[in-house]
DNA sequence: ACGACATCTTGAACCGGTTCAATATATAGT
DNA sequence: ACTATATATTGAACCGGTTCAAGATGTCGT
């Protein structure tokens, strides 16, 4: 069957050689014209589309579409419920339509589909949430640029990611220098096991997982900052609540967790912004006062942290940034860079001086 | 510069035809093990990555990814914040992740740029938030499978949409049978105008716009309902306010012209779910108790609206199943479809009987 | 009128893979 | 041993455009 019409029809129509018609089309200003008009006619009548992206693609080399391979446990359709994930498509697409190019979404591997990395028509890949070194391996295969997303892969591809240790840093020293001594840490968890409390002590191994790299990093930054005071994480109790931003169940099943592990915190350490979310929530219900029973201070970036009451302080990944700036490294194709991001603290309403210690009798 | 290794440097090298090491890599049953085996060591050996998609593409003609075309105006960027396009796309890439095929997102033309459209390497598009027919023609001209979101563009293009004017009959009616007899409108706009006031009589021609299709149509619904119950649609003040989600002070804005210009309404129906929440937000400013003073049904479908105090009553847009659907049409490639959805009526805590009428003297 | 030069158009190679009819080789049947 | 049948491999065409050196045509100067 003859379903489309080529160049090639267009030219024995109008008369003149493929070359002309692709002349006509790409660069116009070579032709005579009444030559072009010719051609152009010619197209018409034969209802030519213009130049099929298909064939171009091949000669040219250049796809124009930008590949970000979502983290394929979550699942695309979860993942784009997913404020973070939301804010980073939104700062690749941010330069994606400065620079004119599509921005392809493809699903990695999940154990059963492999990844679609090897497949997908992309100049290059931004590869987000990444588990595991293995996983790169489809999209580092083809010789295309590869920018990984909070994970440090080595000198051989490039990273951009936040300072997340810094971060870290910034939310204990916040809390720290408002007179907090008993802080608490509501830490994600990558997948929905339920949730679970490491009390104080040595903290389970898995806190520093390379897939939980930002994970640990950020408790790392914590620590030194209560290091610095005089204090120890391993006397910090830390509950690993839900990583997933849609059951608020299991998040608020988490903070409960905690507030009854550590009923005499005053303050507490959350790791994602909707887990801050759910510690207001759960405060309120308990009838726990924020800040002045209890202050909560997130790692954030959605803006839905500043409509909660009180407004949460955060301090704020810059995720967008991270988005724009992968883009722009993935599409440049230069040298390998590493991109580390610094982290903004906006203090906001969820974050006071605790209340005088009034020892139980 | 020899950059990419290709199928004929890996068939030199196992001393085999172009054919052969094709079949290894897509029909590997059809060698005989030991050749299979030599062809893979080969490819190792060269450093061959499989099989270039950009090269499957021209032969296969199908490029495995799905494009969605959102509207131009808004921006990729902006458009990824919203939340109704979020759940739509989120709809879209469910499909495609079953499919195993991506979800290429294309920016639309916005004047100044040209649309996406005719360069993008997608199999089948969807249309989303056309602005006009001619927007479409870039997509049309190519031969590809086309399915537009909340428009009907006549019997040669698919579509998919909800029932609007139902919707708007059903908020009505939710209305009217609670005992609201003065009722006003909350009405999406499309771009960031400063709001505007209808007040009763006839209405702004703008409302029946082709491009607020589904605006217009959610009118029409609530006026058929109105005329049902012995009321006209004149005689309700409507606030065309702000269509972005992103810019809560214009909704706002246009919230609170409509509560000044109509202070004795006892039902505010809302034609989108952002507008709803900004009604309750206002309400709450102004000291006015939600239901008991004043009742508010929304369209929505942004799980946000159930965490509103009181959770808003919604008329619940099928949004997810729209994308799910439409990539489902797209996908399928086959004759032209119109695929219409309902809408459910959520009933939460936001509307209730009004109380009852006391004039003021 | 003729060569030098500028402008327009084109033939053919190429991009990287897929496909299928045809050929080469192996196996079975009589 | 020889044909019929099954299996394994390949040559060559094709997918739809792009590119560029070379050819064709036209213009200008002397």
């Amino acid at each position: 069957m003859k379903s489309s019409v080529t160049m090639m029809d267009v030219a024995r129509a109008a008369g003149v050689s493929k070359a002309t018609v692709s002349n006509a089309f790409n660069r116009p200003e070579l032709l005579v014209p009444a030559l072009r008009e010719r051609v152009e006619k010619a197209a018409r009548e034969v209802g030519y589309a213009g130049p099929d992206p298909r064939g171009r693609v091949l000669s040219s080399g250049r796809v124009h579409a930008l590949g970000v391979v979502l983290p394929g446990m979550l699942g695309i359709s979860n993942a784009l419920e997913n404020p973070y994930v939301r804010r980073f498509l939104s700062g690749v697409a941010s330069l994606c339509t400065e620079k004119g190019i599509a921005l392809t979404i493809i699903s990695g591997a999940d154990g059963t589909r492999q990844c679609g990395a090897e497949t997908a028509l992309v100049d290059g890949f931004i590869l987000h949430g990444v588990e595991q070194v293995e996983s790169m391996a489809p999209a580092l295969r083809r010789k295309l640029p590869v920018v990984v997303i909070d994970y440090d892969a080595g000198p051989e591809v490039s990273s951009v990611r936040a300072e997340d240790r810094e971060g870290g840093w910034l939310a204990a020293r916040h809390m720290l220098q408002l007179g907090h001594r008993r802080i608490a840490i509501v830490s994600t968890m990558y997948d929905d096991r339920p949730s679970q409390l490491h009390g104080p002590g040595k903290k389970d191994r898995r806190l520093e997982a390379p897939f939980l790299f930002t994970t640990s990093s950020r408790i790392a930054g914590i620590s030194d900052a209560l290091y610095a005071a005089g204090l120890s994480i391993d006397d910090v109790p830390i509950v690993e609540a839900s990583g997933s931003t849609r059951d608020e169940v299991l998040a608020r099943e988490g903070v409960a967790m905690l507030l009854d592990a550590a009923p005499s915190a005053t303050g507490i350490i959350c790791l994602a912004g909707h887990l801050g979310m759910a510690v207001l929530d759960e405060a309120r219900r308990r009838g726990i006062a924020v800040p002045s029973a209890l202050s909560v201070i997130s790692f954030g970036g959605s803006p839905d942290e500043k409509r909660t009451s009180p407004p949460l302080t955060v301090v704020q990944t810059p995720v967008f940034e991270k988005g724009r700036a992968a883009a722009r490294i993935a599409l440049e194709g230069g040298p390998k860079q590493h991109l580390v991001l610094p982290f903004g603290l906006v203090i906001r309403g969820s974050t006071a001086a605790p209340l005088p210690w009034l020892p139980v009798p």
